[in-house]
DNA sequence: CCGGCTATTCAACAGTCGTTGAATTCATTA
DNA sequence: TAATGAATTCAACGACTGTTGAATAGCCGG
């Protein structure tokens, strides 16, 4: 990414708002997530936030340390919370079993949420977290690193939601929701194009309404197809 | 991305299989894949190809004009294909409508199965369509011009398939589906480590059985859900 | 053998890349 | 105030970036 690089003669003593670390943080996330890892220099990251070229290495250790940090930094919070819920809907529904809307609501809503209504870091991560999930390069190491833990306990549960459903329907059912998932948080406004504006790829409520039904209904039919499938069957 | 350089001092004027604008495509598709545009040098793709640096400006204009040439080279045969295999299930329903199970089959079967079988070029073409289609910086302009039009009339069968469900939610379902498959093409062996060896992500055929099933009952859901929410419903 | 054309090679350009070491500034504590 | 250690600035390094113009090789019809 080439663009004209900001003269800052001016404002390098004047009171900076917050410390370099966490500025460094925010424009690296904003800009991985527009243009990649290689799509951005350390240059073009550090006279986005204002800062000297060398704080990176200071701070971080290099570009690489740097796109993993913005990486980490949101991840924990989130999945935190996202646990949270998932144990939230699992104990409301005892002695029974959840519904499979409400697990997966307990695995999408916190992500849609702060990604509507957080901020626009929040929407700069999830659509770096989209871009990463589709990469070969990246994806196998930062997304089983940083979310594999919460997935497998999320897949436990749908498990428990779904007793008789063959493990592999289940882990392809979750390749085919977080694939869906992805996509909305990319935001590439591509869906705004090919409806004529009936929809718009940024009305991520409309997604949260939309995501549960067509998810759940999607585990029931492959469980369902694989049960009639085995022999036995009723 | 960075490697050791190979020398090629020999092989200079040896007979050469094929020309050398094919061998730039092939090594540019291989690479582009992997690492995306900003993560492949030119050099590193005519050094793998085994010819000259300038090769790729005398060719092609430049490296951004080789990215499209890469993304355009198989979209026009593999649009034809899908296009006839969905007017074919269309005029095999006649007088009715098809199944949403043959409608997303068209969609998907002819990219599923060149990703399967039609060598390591299609893999590396699905992979790379993957990374453009959750990038905001790519998609919006590579998808939209090459696979929009075929798009569309999957849309417009799919609306006459569901014709008392609200066109957003064909929107909405189409976005999910092709989130799903993307995901499913990058292939990034995360399902792998998840389903500790269950599952493997490229295994597409197991993916061509259930996406269809999935994606069919995903929509009806959609459908019902707003159609029950409709004033004066049944 | 010639001229003309395309394809390829070679060398080099100006600019950008990530990183670093030394110098400087800052805030805090002794 | 002096000292300390962290935070920041500055200048520069060697390597790599995409692109280009001139030179060369190969081929084909005359």
């Amino acid at each position: 990414m080439v663009v004209a690089r900001r003269k800052l003669t001016d404002n390098k003593k004047t009171t900076r708002a917050r410390p370099a670390k966490g500025r460094i943080l925010d424009a690296a996330e904003r800009l991985f997530a527009q243009h990649g890892f290689y799509g951005v220099s350390v240059r073009d990251i550090t006279d986005a936030a204002g800062v000297d070229v060398a704080l990176v290495s200071y701070h971080f250790g290099g570009k690489r340390e740097l796109f993993t940090a913005v990486f980490q930094r949101r991840a924990e919070l989130l999945n935190a919370e996202r646990l949270e819920m998932l144990e939230g809907v699992r104990r409301a529904a005892l002695p029974g079993v959840p519904t499979l809307e409400a697990i997966v609501n307990a695995f999408s809503y916190p992500l849609l949420e702060r990604s509507a209504r957080g901020g626009p870091g929040w929407k700069s991560y999830f659509a770096l977290v989209a871009q990463v999930n589709n990469s070969p390069e990246w994806g196998p190491v930062l997304m089983t690193q940083h979310f594999d833990p919460l997935v497998e306990r999320f897949i436990a549960v749908m498990r428990e939601a779904l007793p008789t459903c063959p493990a592999q329907e289940i882990y392809w059912g979750y390749q085919f929701l977080t694939g869906a998932l992805t996509l909305t948080f990319a935001e590439t406004g591509r869906i705004d194009k090919l409806s004529g504006g009936l929809c718009k790829s940024s009305d991520l409520d409309s997604v949260h309404e939309r995501l549960a039904p067509f998810v759940a209904a999607g585990f029931r039919a492959l469980c369902a197809s694989r049960e009639a499938a085995k022999p036995g069957g009723p």
